[in-house]
DNA sequence: AACCCGTGGCT
DNA sequence: TAGCCAAGGGT
């Protein structure tokens, strides 16, 4: 392990003054001066996980616009929260956010916890969300490591070994790092440089408020860090979907379980997914037995471990059919506002024509 | 500890 | 194009 060296407090002084001038302004944001909304913080941090500023925007204003309080979602119903959390991805982030809502209404009358170690026993809260929480709502000093910070740790200090190894190194460095007296200014300027010069690919170093401390800049290394284990390949899967579709403009559709992939979310009726996947016996997984016919082309999308090709189904219905068990009917101009994923989407413009 | 869990943008 | 990556958490 590194000591500090007696420069290194002045490293986190170059990093403010830089985001005193260069802060990305962020609707979750509080202002210089203003005191943040733990709820607004909260609710980006969960948002943010693993998915960008630009996609999680417009889900962000639709969240706060409808629920502006912990309070107001947690008396609303999970499947509300499904429905407008569609398309976000990592659909287990829904339902704990909604669980995490009515905890934190319930147990806690309506106010998040300012410790981090309170704020890691909330569903969904891990050890950089709860960080990240205590330091920018609470101003706490803790030690905020996401992907950003250790792609810029591990460049400055040019750590050798690969993540997830080095994150407990990379926290301890953190939390060195990490001043008394700015926590939250300083937890937010790390990912900021990481996102805006600190990049993967082709970092502008030459703007860098850490330029003249970067060890692997001094190498010319930079692009080098992290070391990361390889990853594996993603097998291919295949299965089939099938749009049965009633002559008054009603749709079949199903609730997955609720755990599992796009666990508690819409879906058209589905086959499983598998490597080895019999095409020939697909009409054995359709929810009813009628006059199949299979549309031309396929339906591609990739998960975070596999690929998946979906042929299509399709058939008509009696208005008099009866849904299926866990299936029921919906109009096809609502079939828009369904908790349904995006891949069920692609599926849906397939049948559709569209 | 390794694996599961979505999606869209970028190179 | 195909892989990489993004304010990770749960099990």
């Amino acid at each position: 392990m590194l000591n500090p060296a007696p420069s290194e407090v002045k490293y986190s002084d170059a990093l403010l003054a830089w985001y005193d001038r260069h802060r990305r302004r962020l609707p979750w944001r509080a202002l210089p001066g203003e005191t943040p909304d733990p709820y607004r913080v909260w609710l980006s941090e969960i948002m943010l996980q693993q998915t960008t500023v630009k996609t999680v925007g417009p889900y962000f204003a639709t969240f706060v616009a409808r629920w502006p309080t912990v309070k107001a979602m947690a008396a609303d119903d999970i499947e509300e929260i499904l429905k407008a959390w569609a398309g976000l991805g990592y659909y287990s982030r829904a339902r704990n956010l909604h669980a995490c809502a009515r905890f934190v209404s319930d147990k806690l009358g309506g106010r998040f916890p300012d410790t981090v170690e309170s704020l890691r026993q909330l569903p969904g809260v891990g050890a950089y969300t709860a960080a990240a929480v205590a330091a920018i709502a609470f101003n706490r000093h803790a030690a905020v490591v996401d992907g950003n910070v250790e792609r810029v740790v591990t460049r400055l200090e040019a750590i050798e070994t690969p993540l997830p190894q080095a994150k407990s190194a990379i926290a301890e460095i953190v939390q060195r790092l990490t001043p008394m007296d700015r926590p939250g200014d300083f937890a937010q300027a790390m990912m900021d440089l990481g996102a805006t010069i600190c990049t993967p690919k082709r970092p502008a170093c030459a703007l860098c408020p850490y330029m003249s401390f970067c060890r692997s800049r001094a190498a010319g290394t930079q692009e080098n860090f992290p070391r990361k284990a390889p990853k594996a390949r993603r097998p291919l899967r295949k299965g089939a979907a099938f749009w049965i579709t009633r002559p008054d403009g009603w749709v079949l559709v199903r609730k997955r379980p609720d755990k599992g992939l796009l666990g508690g979310m819409t879906e058209i009726p589905s086959s499983t997914w598998s490597e080895d996947f019999d095409i020939g016996g697909a009409l054995a997984h359709a929810p009813l037995r009628t006059n199949w016919r299979k549309l031309s082309g396929e339906v591609s999308h990739g998960f975070t471990h596999f690929e998946l090709a979906v042929t299509v189904y399709a058939a008509d219905a009696l208005v008099s059919t009866k849904a299926p068990p866990d299936c029921r009917w919906v109009r096809l101009a609502d079939l828009d506002g369904e908790a349904l994923p995006t891949v069920m989407r692609k599926i849906v413009a397939l049948a559709r024509g569209e």
